[in-house]
DNA sequence: TGCCCGATTGTCT
DNA sequence: GACAATCGGGCAT
């Protein structure tokens, strides 16, 4: 645990939001008890409402590429570390409701763009969707 | 105090 | 498909 990434290890539910690459942030969620350091990183999400504000915040041609990565989605989200450690209950910014999808329609790969336990089945989308990141 | 590199992205070839 | 952009954290001196 560092002071950087102390809010992983704090409680779950929150966000966790890291500056990297010297440009872009990244948005994770944490997952488990506090003490414990771990977190899912938000790779891609499929845009549904408020599409004409987040194409202002990262204009793009295609909307295919709006939210199709951490970074882009982080733009397109307007998130930065301000975002850090708020409740995904309860601020302004909510993980809400889910879609019913069934098991047996989730992916899991292994992880894409590390070196460090990148053998890991733990990249998980939903089968078929053009939304998800490469 | 210095130095390397990062759950990336966009651009150019 | 290779590479530059860009900067703060984290580890080595």
């Amino acid at each position: 645990m560092t002071a950087r990434n102390s809010t992983m290890f704090g409680e779950p539910g929150h966000a966790y939001v890291y500056f990297t690459y010297g440009m872009y942030h990244c948005f994770n969620a944490v997952t488990a008890p506090q003490g414990v350091g771990e977190a899912v990183l938000i790779r891609a999400v499929e845009p549904i409402e408020g599409i004409d504000l987040m194409t202002r915040n990262r204009p793009v041609e295609n909307p295919r590429n709006l939210t199709s990565g951490p970074g882009k989605l982080c733009i397109a989200f307007g998130l930065d570390k301000r975002h850090n450690a708020l409740d995904l209950t309860s601020s302004e910014l909510l993980i809400v409701g889910a879609e019913n999808v069934s098991p047996s329609e989730i992916a899991a790969t292994t992880r894409i763009g590390i070196r460090t336990a990148a053998d890991k089945p733990w990249r998980f989308y939903i089968k078929g969707n053009p939304w998800v990141s490469k």
